[in-house]
DNA sequence: GTTAAAACCGAACGTTCGTGCTAATATATT
DNA sequence: AATATATTAGCACGAACGTTCGGTTTTAAC
């Protein structure tokens, strides 16, 4: 790997730390420079305004999520199990590697008013995770887990509300009981649309 | 009302307009200055510091929800009533008086990881507009609606993640669809803790 | 080893930020 | 109407913002 390439993903990785904890629009060059230990200008020079540095800090997001939490999962058997254990990565990577709660859900309601290309990245980013998301569903619907009639755009509906309820429950409120919550509502979910036992 | 107050009104109906538009961070002395037709210092010394500034903001947005979502919904009949029109009012207010979308959700996701005075601030006003859905679902429970043994706190979980992931789906996303799966999802929520007809 | 390119730095730019002053004006009290 | 108080404006400050530019150092290619 050049240089070039290991100076950007060194930026990239202090970067997103700084975004996790303090979100995508209080991010700074100058502040960003000093974490790494280099000049501002020196940064400003690897993306050429920092509006495409933000793009470039979600990218390496939904990089380090699908590689963390879509991917591993794929090697668990297709339905429940694969959609459980996205589950479980996605609070691992939640809890141990985003220091500052999850960057999307930042980028998400910071930007929700604000039009511009972070906004349009940011929303194609969200979409195909959730996208991934209501893959795994059909899979378990395609599987037999699922009712055949469940209505896979709202049970991706149902899940994702509860992932994000979870991370407010646990990370503003520090509510102790968040991950039990969290656990036993994406069971109650599941369970509540379960494929007939007749049916089969 | 004498004129500094009604000054001050005018101020904050701005600065939450902005505040939900933008959030709390954002919300800047001379930006907000500009927007009510004032000069920054002339404004600035209404609050002493923008840190006053940033929770009156929320002490006036959280005193406008009660005002428009608790207190009308009290006049409907204790349980499942009363809460179904807390919903419908939270609904309203999110669409209709917020232009930029509920401006805890913003505030909550900026200052999880901001310690300080706004932080603590927003924390105890959102754990207070918590605490009226749990006292609301405890109502429930009393007048038979809801099976006795339900847990009012998991209850009051799964009830506020419903409220964000509709918000997002429908802010962000800008999913139709965010409104129905909204309702069904909240019926289903009660219809799973309905008081067992026999025990009655 | 020479050379072209890439990477990095330091300084400066024009703005905007929050926050103090002082002085002028409007309001409220007597 | 006179006076005291509350409200607003003007100006300036130091700091931080994103960005540009000229020059130096480091890397990569031949």
């Amino acid at each position: 790997m050049s240089k070039g390439l290991e100076t950007k993903e060194t930026i990239l990785k202090s970067a997103l730390e700084l975004t996790s904890k303090f979100g995508l629009e209080s991010l700074s060059i100058g502040g960003l420079a000093k974490s790494v230990g280099m000049s501002k200008s020196g940064l400003f020079s690897h993306f050429k305004s920092k509006e495409t540095l933000q793009v470039r800090v979600m990218d390496y997001a939904a990089e380090k999520f699908t590689r963390r939490v879509i991917k591993p999962a794929i090697k668990d058997p297709r339905g429940i199990p694969r959609l459980r254990k996205m589950m479980d990565l996605w609070l691992e990577w939640s809890e141990n590697y985003m220091v500052g709660g999850c960057p999307f859900v930042s980028a998400i309601v910071e930007y929700d008013d604000r039009p511009g290309k972070v906004r349009d990245h940011v929303l194609h980013l969200q979409s195909k995770m959730i996208g991934s998301f209501e893959r795994a569903i059909q899979l378990s619907v395609e599987e037999g887990h699922l009712h055949a009639k469940s209505d896979v755009q709202y049970l991706g509906y149902k899940i994702y509300s509860n992932m994000i309820g979870y991370h407010i429950y646990s990370r503003l409120l520090g509510r102790q009981e968040a991950r039990d919550n969290f656990n036993k509502h994406f069971d109650e979910i599941v369970f509540a649309h379960r494929a007939n036992l007749e049916d089969l």
